[in-house]
DNA sequence: ATCGGCACGGCACGGATCGTGCCGTTGAGG
DNA sequence: CCTCAACGGCACGATCCGTGCCGTGCCGAT
């Protein structure tokens, strides 16, 4: 054994937020407590509220922390391919088992915590947009956009629906449906109005 | 003086629906606690628990019982001017204060609750959602949009960005937003695709 | 006129969790 | 080898939860 403790040079930080997504998968984030937590990380309070104000700012750090990788737009010339790809991708990771009622327990809390919201922003969404509109931008300038339609609303239309699945109706969230969103979003951009 | 004290056949329900939305608009839905609703009303816990399971649905009934005159869709035969009519209403009611930040706090709950989320849809969202679909029926039978467009994917259109807006970015929802998001759904729902 | 029932307000309770303070220990860098 | 910051453990007052009990006052039935 070349550890009597888990613990060492071993950083806390990483284990805190390990535990507090595995108590959140486990019980569910409204019965997730900074106790339980620490407790299960096998530290004590002062350890996690030395890294975190908050209970939200914590599972913030933690979900962001094992998703960090987000996946960069690929650019095949094809933009609505490349959006289905990319949607895609995020759904099925953030709107699906076993990160979905995660995801959507985060963006909860940050109806109560502004500084949830404002870190859920800065750091998630922003970025994703951020990549949206850029490869939306490079289609504008193909020609496969119309010229004048305004990215920040077509990003907004393509998250939209997939939000109010997620947080209202609480729907699954199929690929078709995103097939669907796509057709419709695109069919109003397209330069040319006549799409086939 | 008819009434010695302010109650008597007077229903304590509608007392303590009115004390919960004066401490939410006071001091914001996340320091609400039943304790301090029972205290404010003037009545004791027991008859808030009596009349409702969890402080969600309170705040849930309280708050809808503030708007249920749910304003109906006119028909002018212009559905996009009615559309447009409804949901200026609608945006100017629930996107703005002071209802706005309570109406999110309570998406925000039903993330957390179940219970709030399955009220929310029912006595909410669903009756909502099928008015503008009735009204967007009508006009599909009209020829004023394509007649094999999914009517339910339109209303999650219509509605998704505004959600977004309010629960995700945060950002104000303005009557020019509102505009962006009708013209770019009807652009691609008019039969003939040429807009103007 | 009297009575019984019921919802009520007030109070108190055990339990959970919060955020903080105080111990004695431990481990990494000097 | 020593120092010191971070640590785990424990305890604390505070808040709120949901429930139990008590005495009161209003109501309809008798």
């Amino acid at each position: 054994m070349t550890a009597r403790r888990a613990t060492r040079t071993d950083d806390r930080t990483e284990t805190i937020m390990r535990a507090t997504l595995d108590l959140a998968r486990e019980a569910g984030y409204a019965k997730l407590s900074i106790e339980a937590v620490a407790t299960r990380a096998g530290v004590g309070k002062h350890t996690v509220y030395r890294r975190w104000p908050s209970k939200g700012l914590l599972f913030l750090d933690s979900l962001l922390s094992m998703n960090e990788p987000v996946l960069d737009y690929p650019d095949t010339g094809d933009v609505l391919a490349d959006l289905r790809r990319q949607i895609y991708e995020a759904v099925d990771l953030l709107g699906n088992p076993p990160w979905g009622p995660l995801y959507q327990a985060l963006v909860g809390e940050a109806q109560h915590d502004p500084a949830v919201a404002a870190g859920l922003n800065e750091r998630f969404i922003r970025p994703q947009t951020d990549k949206t509109i850029a490869r939306l931008q490079a289609a504008q300038e193909q020609g496969q956009v119309s010229p004048d339609f305004d990215l920040d609303l077509a990003m907004e239309i393509l998250s939209g629906p997939l939000y109010f699945r997620l947080l209202i109706t609480q729907q699954p969230i199929t690929h078709a449906h995103i097939d669907g969103v796509l057709q419709a979003l695109f069919a109003g951009m397209s330069p040319r109005p006549q799409t086939r």
